[in-house]
DNA sequence: AAATTTCATTAACCTAGGTTAATTTTCTCT
DNA sequence: AGAGAAAATTAACCTAGGTTAATGAAATTT
């Protein structure tokens, strides 16, 4: 378990034993059951939760009740509503699992003691971050520029992993469009 | 001028004035006219760029040759492909000036050399970074959430310097419409 | 200041994707 | 294994926003 996310904690810079061990005690270790909430609309999120085993999903749910997922999380992958966290404001999404999901998980106060501990923690976290904006800035030009049987096919394309493991009218939900849409674009899709 | 830029990168970690030497000597400064292009689409972004003064965009173009803006800039903001910066593979995106721009630039070296020389940059540049993601976290989810009249709506209320000095064909292309869509929607706006 | 280009607005018509509803298929739980 | 719930599909109809086109108002350029 440790193993996963010293792995991916040592990703972009190497780490001593020393280093691990800080770690390990900064970190704790959480399960979670299918359709189990780890953060709910109102909370302040308290921890960025790395994943180890399982999938989620990060949504907002709107004035008329529907939910629109925002992101999806797998394994080795960061969620949480960092701006819940840095701001302890509550927050307005709900992170549910749609598999049973095994996390690691660190508080603000861990995190800055992180820092302090392991001041190369600061350049894997800026690099996390990094990558995230990157891809959120592509999804919003890809809003902006393509159609939703395009957004669909360049989802499964960069993400076949979630398609696999995630019901259809969850994707529908990320890629902005109804269940109903998202099975009339793939009945299209299949014809050619 | 460079106090601009050394009052910015101050705002979250205190500077000696070693380390604003530093900083002077790493950076260069630059003007662009209006219209001037900062990035073009093909090259690769060498620059992340800060912006004394001045206003810019950065769009992309479709395959109808239509422009889609990703992201204004302004004073104090951090602008360029972060992407391509990083991984110095061609941008897909341009960046021009709607006024004329004054601004600071750093090259990835210099910017390595940076966060060698002033350690506590990194901490600047995670928190800069964290804050773009936040935002565009934000743009994610209202474009899912919200129609065009509630996004055109939050944009002046939270920029409302820029819709001042952008033309409203270019605040629709921001919101993912065409300039005939957000005229009638500040007529509706208007009629209440 | 005249000419030209760029921008904003309005209106008629069109289309991608939403809505509602019914049917079938697939899960999930006992 | 069988009942009930959740998910997927299809179809008829609707609507927000796109498209095309025309007109006038502002900016720019000469």
């Amino acid at each position: 378990m440790l193993h996963a996310l010293v792995g991916t904690l040592g990703k972009y810079v190497s780490l001593t034993q020393e280093e691990i061990d800080v770690i390990a005690s900064l970190f704790s270790f959480r399960t979670f059951r299918k359709r189990q909430y780890i953060l709910q609309e109102g909370e302040i999120n308290r921890h960025e939760t790395f994943i180890v085993k399982g999938v989620t999903r990060t949504y907002e749910v709107d004035e008329k009740g529907q939910e629109h997922i925002v992101q999806f999380g797998l394994e080795d992958w960061w969620i949480g509503d960092l701006y819940s966290f840095l701001t302890e404001t509550p927050t307005k999404y709900n992170i549910d699992c749609i598999e049973d999901t095994e996390v690691f998980q660190i508080t603000k106060t861990n995190l800055e003691a992180l820092y302090e501990k392991v001041p190369k923690m600061e350049r894997h976290f800026r690099i996390i971050i990094q990558n995230a904006f990157i891809a959120s800035t592509n999804r919003v030009a890809s809003s902006l520029v393509k159609s939703a049987a395009d957004r669909y096919l360049d989802f499964i394309a960069q993400y076949p992993q979630i398609e696999q493991r995630v019901p259809n009218h969850q994707i529908a939900s990320y890629l902005g469009i109804t269940p109903q849409s998202l099975s009339r674009i793939r009945s299209q899709v299949n014809k050619k």
